[in-house]
This record gives structure tokens, sequence and C-alpha cells, in this order.
DNA sequence: ACTTATTATGTTAGCGCAAACATTTGGGCT
DNA sequence: AGCCCAAATGTTTGCGCTAACATAATAAGT
């Protein structure tokens, strides 16, 4: 033995000093922690007694060097701060949790190249599965991922090419879905709202775009989008824009998200104009407020929730080798038609 | 060399090969990433080269066993639907992710059970620092965290005895304030609706009770609470009930939060009645939305950003040996007045 | 009894990296 | 030139754990 004895990283209880303690042999705590059944009642009781005892807590970080098995999934989402993506990490959370995975969750503020060198971070944890946010990541983000080798989930999206695996909703047939319900409606010349911009809104906008013109009842000047965030202040702003410039022909609104949808309600409110009277109002997302808005306020509601509990239930089923089924999944919309759209 | 060569892991490109591709050891490698300043210029740019090259991607669990740091700070909150944690979250990545550090986050589900169940997963990455909610964590829990000896803040509230930093405000002091309030602008009957009752509505309920208790008008059946979770609806449904068994003398309500205020004020709107002339509502939290209604909602607006960016700030000068200042920090609220309490 | 499974446990080696220590190299000074 | 010091780089070792293999103990079949 050396006499520099390196001096020891700390004093924590590891899986020897169990072993000792329990009279077995390491591999057997091992065995114990992660594989009970192969071990003898009595045994896997003694060695838990030690472990209660001494109060041992495996090094993950030795486990995943020695096993290659980080049991991290690692997730990356365009921002914390919007409830969409809070509630589709629930669902990746929820799923994960209960299957013995741990998320490692990365913020990439709607950015490709921070994604890019987030995904690289997320792979230096050696994650098992990743679950990436949209499409659009860069072509060194799509290679890195490509050499890892591991299940990857994109979601939010309906993607043509998926890298991998595909679970979401078309954005495009959601905008074209409001465009139809608000012409059977009886609202007949509609604008538009948006704000950030990113591919789903805008695919929002193009679905919109699309039944409008094919009716021949599509104005440019009917759009009012900007690529700042998204916020019910800049709805209101947003509303309040495109009624001065079209207010007089205009009667109803798309609001590419249900923030701009509450501030476009309250500012016209605030105009003394009838919702949905004067002006008809749609959002997007269907965000629990929209209900109770007076008047309740029309939406799209997207299966967030539910978008993460698939993505990481397919990812869990492939790491553990089942049948995956269909790699790509579209969980469909609902358009919530409330007061807000309602003048008949 | 023995014949039976285990399995590698993976292809994965690993140091030594960087080492070998670039003609230098591998522990020059590891300076170039860790130490750069450490390695002559020409060095280190032969071997940036050899890492693009081959797309070297560091493995942390090798890292963090070698070094014993693995750049991992953990955050245990009580859930994620919750805006006013996922606040706190968006200042705690910002400030970690700025500095190097990756974030592991958990949701206790308002568990303390849960929470110590997690603490101990958490604590089997090696966490450097740990950042928790509220101080009312299980008595093993806390001893798992002291025998880790890592920095540990705890957040949301302001505690009288903090395992080791803590960063909040008195939720205490932020009831009685709003009762002042309430009463200053001219409300006598003040009730009270609250929902989940966590320690810190309790502490909301407790100041504001206190204040009124002084003036001799406090009753508890101006006091609707439940356990269950809130929500915009249940506001609703327990203003509801509130003013059906006190309507006739309550003339202004404390909502715990402001989901609970909104759903308040909405069902005050079906139920003709109105605010601030008939009944004041004060929300808390002061959610952007609040500010937009009509009318307007008064609020406490608590810097819970600025909680997450203060605890990751204290927790990496302490990391860095640095000085920390105040272990404890109140970082005060502002009870932000709005049309829904302005009747004078 | 004796082979053959089966179950339970142990031995060995190495995962990929960085700390500690050792060595070399290259000035800068007298 | 000779010396010293600092900067640059290399060698060795081990972090804590688990895969792979080896062995021992027990049960089951003939």
């Amino acid at each position: 033995m050396s006499t520099r004895a390196r001096k020891k990283h700390s004093q924590a209880v590891t899986l020897a000093d169990v072993a000792q303690y329990a009279g077995v042999s390491g591999i057997t705590v091992s065995r114990v922690i992660n594989h009970p059944n192969k071990v003898s009642q009595a045994t896997r009781q003694a060695v838990q007694e030690a472990i209660d005892m001494l109060g041992y807590i495996p090094n993950q970080s030795a486990s995943s060097l020695a096993s290659a098995r980080s049991r991290v999934i690692g997730v990356a989402i365009p921002s914390l701060s919007n409830i969409v993506f809070t509630d589709v990490l629930r669902g990746i959370y929820d799923v994960a949790g209960t299957s013995g995975y741990k998320v490692l969750m990365v913020d990439t503020h709607y950015s490709a190249l921070e994604e890019e060198r987030m995904v690289r971070t997320l792979l230096s944890q050696s994650p098992e599965a990743m679950i990436l946010t949209g499409g659009e990541q860069t072509q060194a983000c799509e290679r890195l991922l490509l050499k890892a080798k591991i299940p990857v989930v994109q979601i939010m999206d309906l993607l043509d090419e998926p890298m991998d695996m595909n679970v979401g909703v078309s954005h495009f047939e959601a905008g074209a879905a409001v465009a139809e319900q608000l012409l059977s409606a009886g609202y007949g010349q509609l604008g538009f709202i948006g704000a950030r911009m990113d591919k789903r809104v805008r695919e929002r906008l193009a679905g919109f775009k699309s039944v409008l013109e094919s009716r021949g009842r599509f104005w440019r000047n009917f759009v009012q989008v900007t690529d700042r965030p998204s916020s019910i202040e800049l709805g209101g702003e947003l509303f309040r824009t495109l009624m001065g410039q079209a207010g007089d022909v205009v009667d109803a609104v798309f609001c590419c998200n249900d923030d701009l949808a509450l501030g476009a309600l309250f500012e016209s409110q605030r105009m003394g104009l009838d919702v949905p009277g004067d002006i008809g109002l749609c959002g997007f997302n269907d965000f629990e407020v929209s209900a109770f808005t007076n008047p309740s306020l029309s939406s799209v509601a997207v299966p967030r929730y539910q978008m993460g509990v698939t993505a990481a239930e397919m990812i869990i089923t492939a790491l553990n080798g089942g049948e995956v089924g269909p790699k790509k999944r579209d969980l469909g919309f609902e358009v919530a038609l409330r007061q807000s759209t309602d003048h008949l």
C-alpha cells in the first residue's frame, strides 16, 4: 500500500462500510439495493439494517460510472415562466418519478443555440433519454443526440421528420379550427394578434390564415404580431393597436394564447366594447382562468399534462425494451367555445 | 492483461481518446477543460481542436467521482403547477446556470415525507448545496442534510431556526398588513378565504387575525378555509359560501392567494355584487392578471424571482468560500392597493 | 449416491476522470 | 555558466460502485 494515502474525499458512508457492518461483501450490498430478489431474505434484512443504521446513501456518480446507467432523463423546455411548459413538465416528473428516474431539466430561453449548449450539459450527465421541445434544434445539436444513441422525444409540435419519437398536436390545424369556428359562429372579419412568434404560434397563424384565404377573407392588416414575449399587458396593447387600425371592420380576434386573450378581453372592457357582441375573442391553451372570466373566454385546449405523461411513458417503455407503438403521436386539441364568441 | 476483456460500456469518446489524438496526457486534457490557464496557449488550442474533432463530451459521473465536485444544486419545491414556485425556480436557474451549476429539481407535492424521500434521491447525486421550501422538514430529513455538510437554504418563509440559511418574507406580517390596509380603506367587517392551508397560508391568516382581534373585530365565521388545492374555481366556491353565511355583514375579503381572489372577483360579478362598493377584495402573490382585471385586484407582491436569485447567490458565494453576509434575509413584501379595495 | 440445476454469495477488474505528487522545461538573475 | 524559480506537463493512484465471472451451498432429479 502506498504511503502517500490520498485524503478521503469525505467521511461519507460507503457501500464498503455497509458491507463490513453487515458482514457481507460489497456486491451483496449493491444487490440488495439494485436487485433485491437476488439476495436471500435473511441477508437482505441484515444489509437493510446496516444501511439504516449507518445512514448510507448510495453515490449515484459511482453507480452511473460503473453501470453505465444514470437513471436520468434530460428535458429541455423553452421557458419556465410559461404554464404551458410547466404543465408538460409535471406530466414528465410524475411518470419519471414513479419509475425511479430523475429529471434533469434545463431552460433554453427559446433559443436553439442555448438549447445546443444545454444539450451538451445534459449529455455530460449521461442521460438515458432526452425530451426536447419542438423541432428546431441546431444541426450540431441533432448530431450530438444521434451520436448519444439514446431515445429522444420531441414534444409540443407535430413534426414531419422527428429525430426519433414525437408527441404533440398540430398547431396548424388548431389555428384552422379556430378560424372555422369563428366563421360558423357568425363572425366574418377575423383578426389575429400574436406574440413571441415561435414556430408553434406561426403554425397557428398559418392554419388560421389558410382557412381565411380559401374564403377570400384574409387581410394582412388584420394581423398584429410581435416577437416580444407574451403577456397580458401586451395582449391589451396589441388589441388596442389592432382595433385602432381595423376596429371598424374586424369583428372577432384570435389571440395566439390566453395571456393575450385575457389582455384583449380586459382591454375591450375598458374600451367599452361588448364581448362577444361588438367583438368576439378566442384564445389558445385554455388556462383555468379563461373559463371563469365574464364573459368566459373561448380557447383551444391542448392536453399538456398528458403530453408530458405520454412522452415519459414512451421513453420508459423504450428503455425497458418494450413495444413503444407509434413513434409519432397526435394528441389532438379541442376548441372550447364559451361566451366570448357567442354572439348569435 | 486479462483475456476476459470487459465489454466497453459504450463507444463514447473519452478523455483518453482526446489525449491520444492531441498527443498529450489525459491530465492535460482535463486541465484544458477545468483549469485552462494552467495550460500553455499552444497545447490548449491543440487539445481544443481534438475535443471538437472527436466531439468529446466529458463524463460528469466520472468527474464527480474523481473530484468530489458535482456542480449540482438540489432544489425541492412543493408544486410545479404553482407559478409562485416556478418563479423562484427561474431565479435559481438563472443564477446557477451562469455560474456553471446544474439544478436538480424535485416536486414534493406539499408532503414532508415525500420531501424526505426526494432529499434522499437528491443527496445520492452528491449535490454541493440544497434549496428547500419552508421549514417543515421531517427530523430524518434534517438529519440527512446536516450529515451531508452542505450549504442549505430554506426559502419562502422567514424561519426562527433555519437549518443553515434562510431567504423569505414574513407571511404573518403580510397578513397583518392586509388587515390594516383594508381597515384603513374603510372596510370594517373582514372575511378570509383560504385553500391548501400550508404553513405560509396559516401564517397569513394568523397575522390577519391578530390585527382584527386586537380591535375586537375577528369572528370565526368570517373565515372560510379548506385543505383542498387552491384554484380559481375554488375561490368562487369559497366566496359564495362565505357570502352565504355572512354576506350581510362582511364587507371585504382577504383571499389567501390570487387564484382564490380571481375566483371570488368573477363570482361576485356573477352574483351582481359590486367590487369594491359592496365588497372589497384583496389577494396574495400579485399575479400579472390581477393588475388587469376590471376592477383591478389588490394583492400582496412578494419578490419571488429575487428570492430564487438571492438563495442561489448565497449558495454560490458560500461554495466559493466567500463572505455570505446575513444568513437570514427578509426580502419584504408590498401591498399593491388597486380598484378592488378602493371604495372611499 | 451422483449428477445437474438453481440459488446465494464472493472475487476481480475497471468504468472515466482528477488530486497529489514528480518531472521537465524555460526563462531570469547573478 | 550556473543557479533558482515558476510554468508546463506527465505518472500514478483511487474515487465508489457494479458487470462479469467464479465459486459455494442447496435443492432436485435419477
